[in-house]
DNA sequence: GATAATTAAATTGTTAACAATATTTTATCA
DNA sequence: TGATAAAATATTGTTAACAATTTAATTATC
């Protein structure tokens, strides 16, 4: 994924290195919103040039993650309230479309491999590892979505799973967590087994608008500490 | 929209205004799948530096309006058969819930706004100005996803609205146009006045399917001329 | 000591020159 | 003539230096 710099000893990032780690800090909720970012002390944490960074940043904003003005540079996006509920509307949305698509084509080894999905998830989230079973629980979104085969249903589910930690961020505490329940997943396996639409679609809308209902204005924090952006979960401070 | 420069005669252009122009003529079916975009011959065409040349490249490719390949430059996106496929299946699914969700909350002068604009694109078609109509088609859909009021169901449709033009010239004929019917958003406008989710979603249905099942492969067309990117209604040549 | 103006520093934005790569043209030979 | 190789050209990619702007620090003024 990235390569050994011999003369410095620093780790060399690719362009699209780079976006994945920004874009998965964001997901794991080390870069809160607002945040700044500096173009050069970016590009010395990565070790490359400011260039490269301009472009991811460019790639970012074209993806809402972050914003860009004029003169003043990047910060961590934040989302409005408003654009919170119409990304948590939309994803009930793309995801009831995903089921349908999907149990209208699904085949016994789909079925196996959620049944296998649920287990490492269920496990995960037994022997204590959250932070686990949180990326777990995504992707098994993330799953149904490729099973699906709509490439843009995909792409779309994406982006929304992208940008939804910042909406959780900006307006709910870090603490009460938007953590799927596993229980939740395996009723919509289970539906998806029998060919039941309306019953996965019915499950699938109440373990969406179960986050969702959660959506209200947070107090503000004080800033913290910066630069840990590889650091895992420790969060960024607002700009 | 943009500065006139007086030393030389030539028009500027500020990045945004070069990056619309080039999705207008994607949408007006000017620039053909395939063309490629040169970096300089594009600098000159707008009386811009490459380097922002370069930027909007970059942008359209992540909307995916353009392709990119390392070493070998920028050329319009040539979307496969599938991906056309999912971009009306997912267009369907996104106009549905556009409509469930502005029937939700419409009001009378929602419906009285877009009865005007029914008549606009009435009268743009019996004049045989199927250009302008084919336009004013286009706003119609984009005007219903504003009144609905979810940002990101706009995005999304706005988003395949731009990339439909790529797959209808690489799949279908340039001649068999995708103009919608008329009559069709009449009935749309007439079950949104009545509130009749139901029949509103079904005409939209029927309606987009209409389109969608033109798509199969089209035969090869010869390569045409190059660089009139601004003069209205001529198609780019594939690189 | 607070506020405003000035200066200095930091940060972002732009450009032109150069490097790397791909494409086209020309030359060479069978 | 046709194929292959070499050279020339065109195109894209990268960089470092500079310009413009914003932010922070400093000084001046009341």
């Amino acid at each position: 994924m990235a390569t050994q710099n011999i003369k410095s000893g620093q780790t060399k990032f690719s362009e699209d290195d780079v976006l994945r780690q920004i874009e998965q800090a964001v997901l794991d909720h080390r870069l809160a919103p607002g945040t700044k970012l500096k173009e050069v002390q970016l590009a010395n944490l990565f070790g490359v040039k400011r260039g490269l960074i301009r472009k991811v940043l460019t790639r970012l904003a074209h993806s809402r993650l972050v914003d860009q003005t004029p003169n003043r540079g990047a910060t961590v996006a934040k989302p409005s309230v408003k654009e919170g509920q119409d990304l948590f509307a939309t994803r009930r949305v793309i995801e009831s479309a995903i089921l349908e698509t999907l149990i209208g084509h699904a085949e016994e080894k789909h079925v196996q491999q959620l049944g296998r999905m649920l287990d490492r998830e269920q496990k995960a989230y037994l022997r204590g590892d959250t932070e686990g079973a949180l990326g777990l629980s995504v992707d098994f979104h993330r799953e149904l979505a490729r099973m699906a085969g709509n490439s843009v249903l995909e792409e779309y589910l994406n982006d929304i799973i992208r940008r939804t930690p910042l909406v959780i961020l900006t307006h709910l505490g870090a603490d009460e967590h938007n953590r799927c329940r596993n229980q939740e997943h395996e009723a919509i396996v289970d539906a998806i087994a029998r060919r039941d639409v309306k019953t996965a679609k019915k499950v699938m809308h109440q373990h969406l608008l179960h986050i969702e209902s959660k959506i209200k204005h947070k107090p503000e924090k004080p800033p913290a500490d910066l630069a840990e952006l590889l650091r895992p979960h420790s969060v960024g401070q607002p700009a």
